[in-house]
DNA sequence: ACTGTAGTGGAGGTTTTCCTCCGGTTCGAT
DNA sequence: ATCGAACCGGAGGAAAACCTCCACTACAGT
């Protein structure tokens, strides 16, 4: 086990029961939420998502009293192993390595467009994210800031809510999304 | 009252009762969903938006059988209105067009989300709306395109999408919006 | 092995939303 | 002014989702 130097590792763990059946159910029923999100949307059935992860109703609402409760968990979940992909791509070249991580940030913000719609804002969680977003892609953004290939006149943030934009949308084929992605792509590369 | 060449307008009007009080409740419809779709995201309940309406749910489920029916009837206003602010700008330079029409694309868009959402590919009405799109925007791109501005290596489909994602997105302020979308933009301007 | 405690699951009451149905109303054509 | 067709609205039954509660089960420490 690698250490967490991320906020938000923190805060999924401490959620995460101490026995050992309890935490298998725990596991399970943020897989199936993870899911279910996907393909219904924020308002799926959390009856739903009990059945899915073959645990009673019950059991879902004593790990998560709220469908808030939940989606916090989901989302924190997600942007962990974001930050765990920032530590593997560090070794590449800087344009690289940025490209790399927001490529991978693509894939996982399939789940998250429907998480975070129903986040919208005020959530202490939020912040965590937030931060270990910053601690993790800022370095990679700021490396090809300084090798003189990324444009200076934007912030991480500016470009984070871009590459979410379009993570969220829907397209015809693997192929488009990339085409599109590197578009915008271009478009952050610094001017020649 | 402009000619109106675009597939979708006939389809709305063609829902639309020829009763006077009939097209006024129709239309205290269409406005009710379009709010209560950008507010509260697909699932809205339809009795709140009779009830937004100033109508009773009967009288929604007679123009409108389905949910879908509601929803299809809300998208094909909004790109009905999406083509005519495109014939507006048509007396502007090639580049400037293109990038006003998209302004105001992203700013329709906010309701278009949650509708979209829900309007998953398999609808006839949707090949509607596509081809009305390409009708009205189509020409702007290929525009910018013959006069050196637009690269070539990319569809109107894909600067469709990427826009539509940018557009989905929520931003601080309105200025991130903007700065956000004149970054994506570059990276679609010809390289020089 | 034993025991206390944390965890389990689902029955069922409550609330919300859906959608049909029909007696009464309004419009517009004559 | 009158008439009939088109339209209105909401009562109410069906279905779905929510969430509490408690008798039962399985783990972890001794």
């Amino acid at each position: 086990m690698t250490p967490q130097p991320f906020p938000v590792s923190e805060i999924v763990a401490s959620r995460r029961p101490h026995r050992k059946d309890a935490a298998r159910n725990f596991d399970a029923l943020l897989a199936a939420a993870r899911a279910a999100f996907a393909e219904h949307g924020a308002e799926a059935s959390l009856e739903d998502i009990a059945r899915r992860a073959g645990v009673g109703i019950g059991t879902l609402y004593r790990n998560f009293p709220t469908r808030r409760d939940l989606f916090e968990s989901v989302y924190a979940d997600e942007v962990n192993e974001l930050c765990q992909v920032a530590e593997e791509v560090a070794g590449l070249e800087p344009w690289e390595a940025l490209t790399a991580w927001l490529d991978r940030f693509t894939g996982y913000t399939v789940t998250k467009r429907a998480v975070r719609e129903a986040l919208d804002g005020d959530a202490e969680i939020f912040q965590a994210c937030r931060k270990s977003m910053e601690a993790a892609g800022g370095p990679l953004f700021e490396r090809a800031q300084q090798a003189g290939q990324a444009r200076r006149d934007m912030s991480f943030d500016d470009l984070l809510r871009m590459i979410a934009g379009i993570a969220a949308t829907a397209f015809d084929d693997e192929d488009q999304r990339r085409r599109v992605l590197s578009i915008a792509l271009d478009g952050v590369r610094a001017s020649r």
